[in-house]
DNA sequence: CTGAAAGCGCTTACAG
DNA sequence: CTGAAAGCGCTTACAG
């Protein structure tokens, strides 16, 4: 018994009394075999069970059906664009190998390079900086970024308006009558945070209002999904803290967003009654709690989906594709006019 | 220039000065090389940017360092799995390739095949039902079931002690006077479902309490994430509208729990004052809402890194190994006495 | 329409 | 301590 070990193109070939050649064709739709051919070559893959070695192909043909993809965290968000990508896949019979950076670029580094040398056709990568230097032996594996972009990188990028998002946010918050508006942000050195950052400067300057650096807070400055939470904490306690605090808040992610209201709870703040909130990313959570959150809301699965096309067109067709979803402001309990 | 195409064993022996299976042989730390030799080729190996070909090497000795993942949705649970995966692969050098069955068999099927001829060198599983017969030609590529077992599958497993957890919780809430307790369950064909009703029915028996059918809703007979939302709701809608309707909700995973609290918050039904209530699986929101959330708590991290730990002994010594991690109940403020 | 043969980049006995 | 050579299982010109 062959049990021992898969048959292989040999096994099949034999079985079916055809060369390996015509078994290699049939098994890829090349040329045309004869409909006698065909059927026999399928039976004799059927009865063995025969499947191919990846691996061999690999070799043979320079890459793999494999994907890559880094995350920098553990960010719901980043799980719900990895359902997009797994989704989008299906269409091209990729498979994914995931893998988090933790937000440390040498990390990321060497990921990059275990990717490549798994051969893998392509890489989707949310970069931990703005201003990353791909390695030159990195420059054959077509690289997509999705959610941050990075400087000068000629890459197709799948990304949200993250100006717009946050312009939104806050445009709505001063409409409310707020205009000590404390804003958290991700890590200073990542495009996401640049953006958010400049449309909430953007509306409060529509506004005629003068941005204080004292409501603005990094408190995301740190590597990490559990850190990252409690950053969201530590602006919340500075903020409540100042002599004239906020009367809104807009935590700008998720994580930052779960320990902002912490804080807020532990101060026994009530929402929106004592201050007003935004938030970031939508969850089921939001709906159920009480109350309800309002939260700029990010296409995460769609985001995915577009990076594996974007991929997809920039090896098919060397096509650089920049797309641009838009956020949105979804209203719910959490902030309320003030006079 | 080189810059076609990456260095090859070949260009780094040519470099050093040596034969390829010396090279080969620095590598992988096999024998000893002189240590002249070896800055040679280490040397080489820096300046031309050399990685090995992961393809190449998987064809020659039949396996890669790559393992699969196979989750059967997108609860927060399993992503929290994949997280203590990630950590334990890195001291093997493994990476890997996630994917999701959606709770479908013919899926999972798929996956493992499509895993198999990567060459993976192992597959941590979380089955789809708890009666898989693995296929003939999968046999050779070790699997490790986690969170729920197949039986009579003789393969390592490390799942959580689910009828303890779920014994705890429900006597907990007849200890705190409950006798009508609902429980919601996920799909009747996976172990960790029939685990955890086996628990609440020992402890109602325990208690001589007569366990009453309709409060044992298989909410989440369903597939994928959506659905199971949608399945915690509708029996939460269903019990609360019987002429008796319970005391106390147990939901057993954190996809239930999500749609029977939503259902409970459109019903006006004050928690604890109204109903009691406890949910599974931990999560940050858990602490923030009001009230916070009792619940059943697995160590999803810990459960993908021993994984990680069972597949590696069962591959390097053969040992099938079985582990079982606890379930505590973490309370904080959902469920109170009733006389 | 089909086959013989080269070669992808490694690892590993085997010989020296 | 080091090298020459076979071979892992495929794909793909090339020849017929």
């Amino acid at each position: 018994m062959a049990s021992k070990k898969r048959p292989t193109l040999y096994d099949v070939a034999r079985k079916a009394n055809v060369s390996i050649a015509t078994v290699s064709n049939v098994l890829n739709n090349k040329r045309e075999a004869s409909q006698q051919t065909i059927d026999r070559v399928n039976e004799a893959i059927r009865q063995l069970g025969y499947s191919r070695n990846e691996s061999a192909r690999s070799l043979k043909i320079g890459v793999s059906k494999l994907i890559g993809f880094i995350a920098p965290d553990n960010n719901p968000f980043f799980t719900e664009v990895l359902t997009g990508i797994h989704e989008e896949c299906q269409n091209y019979g990729w498979q994914v190998v995931v893998s988090t950076s933790e937000e440390s670029e040498s990390r990321q580094n060497e990921l990059l390079e275990l990717l490549a040398a798994q051969q893998v056709s392509g890489i989707i990568l949310a970069p931990v900086t703005s201003k990353l230097h791909v390695p030159e032996k990195l420059r054959k594996v077509p690289i997509v970024l999705v959610d941050r972009e990075i400087e000068n990188a000629h890459l197709p990028v799948v990304k949200a308006n993250n100006f717009d998002g946050s312009y939104l946010a806050t445009d709505t918050l001063i409409r409310h009558g707020h205009s000590r508006i404390g804003i958290i942000l991700a890590s200073p050195g990542i495009s996401t945070t640049l953006q958010r950052k400049a449309g909430y400067l953007e509306a409060l300057k529509r506004h005629g209002i003068e941005a204080d650096e004292k409501l603005i807070d990094y408190g995301g400055d740190y590597t990490g999904t559990k850190t990252q939470i409690s950053g969201g904490y530590n602006a919340v306690v500075k903020m409540m803290n100042l002599p004239n605090p906020p009367t809104a808040i807009f935590a700008t992610n998720h994580l930052l967003m779960i320990g902002a209201l912490k804080a807020l709870k532990e101060a026994r703040l009530n929402i929106p009654g004592d201050i007003s909130f935004i938030g970031f990313d939508d969850h089921p959570w939001q709906e159920i709690t009480d109350p309800p959150f309002s939260i700029i809301s990010q296409p995460a699965v769609e985001m995915g989906r577009q990076a594996v096309q974007a991929l997809q067109k920039y090896k098919e067709k060397n096509i650089v594709t920049t797309t641009v979803l838009q956020l949105e402001l979804i209203t719910r309990g959490s902030y309320r006019s003030i006079t």
